[in-house]
DNA sequence: GTACTCGCCTGGAGCGTGCTAGTAGAGCGC
DNA sequence: GCGCTCTACTAGCACGCTCCAGGCGAGTAC
């Protein structure tokens, strides 16, 4: 068997053995009405047998459009995986092929979208950017753009979130309910949505009449922060300050750090201290006992965010749409009752 | 400020705003010798001013080569994370472009790889492949493809993958110096490196003499998977049978779920139990103890496989390399004296 | 002077598709 | 016979770029 050096057989090639014009291969593979159903069987058999794969460089140059959407993404976030495999499908579904992109060391948002954007995406998908507002603006100028997990306020994009002050406030009553007072807050810094969730959490907070214990800890949506946290908490505990009864993190993956520190301190979850986190990535479900958290949709989100950049496509001058999710809730295993509760 | 309905400026646009011909543009953009520096100047001036952007499609199907790396890989995996993270920085180093797709729940590797293969990638870079052997070699056959972490022996494919039974061999001695005897392993099943590692489990065991003790758990690469094992573990221990002493888990994400779950039994590492993992994603530095772990390097791995990629591309006929790496133990907290030791 | 090289630049032919306009042939009504 | 429509198909340009074969002017060697 001939192996490398051969050159990918082309609609030419196909239409050749075919005895038939490269237009009708075209129309054949483009699934368009104009050829009888024994040339198109005779051509995709053809087709299959030299192992022809229509070129997507070249189909993309013929066409005005590229029917693609670019997915801007962080590798090590878990919760933009989950997104991912929400967008796949979707995508597929409304005839879009889609291209990632992924942000890493070495390899900020800019770059990131720069390369989608060369790749002649139609629209981009920005999961979770960190990237300032103005930017974001200015992008949304240049194409089609959506934002997933923050909103990007006075931008020309769309955007999909959660509302995050519902989704904290039912986590503040879960904990309330269940006789905490001593609740602290780890932030997500500048992390999408951390701003709503902090003033939610200030908030709820005051309403229950809990202002002397508000506590929020800088964090981020790292689980080092979380660990740092811990770290902080446990440090403060051995001088002397109690620990708080409930912490409330600023994302799953915060929460997960904490719960490693705090499982080998010896303090257990949730008896001695109730952990909250939020996002419901794959992660919430590993625990033995389950992370309580703020459930965000992956799947529904992505299903947004993809119907959205489809629809500006179509309409690039429609207002700026916002999808705004209800977050919902799931306790599992790492919330309970105070210790002396 | 207008905005969208604008057709994305084109090279001839450049050209003529600049007042050069479209082919000296071309030289600029490609950074080639045949223009002044003067003239290098106003092109890219021109060209920043009016957007420009070079269309990769047009390029990509102009030149015959599309100079671009395909990588499948599973958005879950960290340690893929970290050899994409690698892989990035190296390709770009030689003049390549990247291509992620993901495989995802209903996307295949088989449809993860035509996507790549429609978008003209040279070769193809596949992390952790789960494909059977003679689909891989079809593939090396078809295109240029490198499997990493996982070694496929008469495929016309090149490799990287670090010595598996290098790695659990220092592990073992490691726990067996310690003085650890009932010594667990927690297998991967049929992901990448399972094979040899539990093959190098079972021959260091023997050759310590610890035949009668020597138990491999099923197990598969996943946090569930070491939850699952954990359990197994706690509930013999409830029915009298005695712990292991240590557990040599499959990979970093099965060590972090059987930890999870040790720690929520009350069971404390090392004191009661050493893990060790293997892989050394980003995982491992985040206990706060550190987790005790067969450092894979992921950016040398990364490395090796886009420079296989290209080589072989320039060299079509060369026979199918391999890389095997050394995998190192990194010792950190998770391991110690066995309860008795 | 001629002959050559060298640096800077241009024209034009592709690359593999999509798509529009058009053609050949069959069928039908008159 | 003619004119019409309909199906099955084809010719050829366009897409935005690369790259090769030059061209033009100035410098250099003889």
């Amino acid at each position: 068997m001939e192996t490398s050096g051969k050159q990918r057989p082309t609609m030419a090639d196909v239409a050749e053995k075919a005895g038939v014009s490269r237009a009708l291969v075209s129309i054949v593979f483009r699934d368009q009405p104009g050829a009888s159903p024994q040339t198109r069987d005779r051509v995709l058999r053809v087709a299959d047998e030299i192992g022809y794969r229509p070129d997507s460089a070249a189909r993309l140059l013929a066409r005005g459009r590229s029917r693609t959407l670019g997915v801007m993404f962080t590798v090590r976030q878990p919760f933009h995986a989950d997104l991912v495999e929400g967008i796949y499908p979707e995508a597929e579904r409304l005839g879009y092929d889609v291209l990632l992109s992924a942000t890493a060391q070495g390899r900020g948002e800019a770059k990131a979208v720069e390369a989608l954007l060369g790749h002649r995406c139609e629209a981009v998908v920005l999961l979770g950017p960190g990237a300032q507002p103005a930017d974001i603006d200015a992008l949304g100028h240049r194409t089609v753009a959506v934002s997933v997990g923050r909103r990007v306020p006075h931008a020309r994009v769309d955007s999909v979130h959660t509302a995050e002050g519902k989704g904290v406030r039912q986590a503040m009553e879960h904990l309330v309910e269940l006789g905490h007072r001593g609740i602290v807050h780890i932030d997500g810094g500048r992390g999408p949505g951390s701003a709503e969730r902090r003033r939610a959490y200030r908030a709820a907070m005051r309403r229950h009449g809990l202002e002397p214990e508000l506590r929020v800890i800088p964090g981020e949506h790292t689980e080092q922060s979380g660990i740092d946290a811990g770290r902080l908490l446990l440090d403060e505990r051995d001088h002397g300050r109690p620990l708080p009864t409930a912490v409330l993190a600023g994302n799953d993956r915060c929460a997960m750090g904490l719960l490693m520190t705090l499982a080998q301190a010896g303090v257990e979850v949730p008896r001695d201290l109730s952990v909250v986190g939020y996002d419901d990535s794959h992660l919430s479900h590993l625990m033995p006992i389950g992370l309580t958290t703020v459930r965000q949709d992956a799947v529904l989100m992505a299903e947004y965010a993809v119907r959205f950049a489809v629809e500006r496509l179509e309409n690039p001058v429609a207002e700026p749409r916002e999808a705004v999710l209800d977050p919902k809730l799931t306790v599992r295993g790492t919330s309970g009752p105070p210790p002396g509760g």
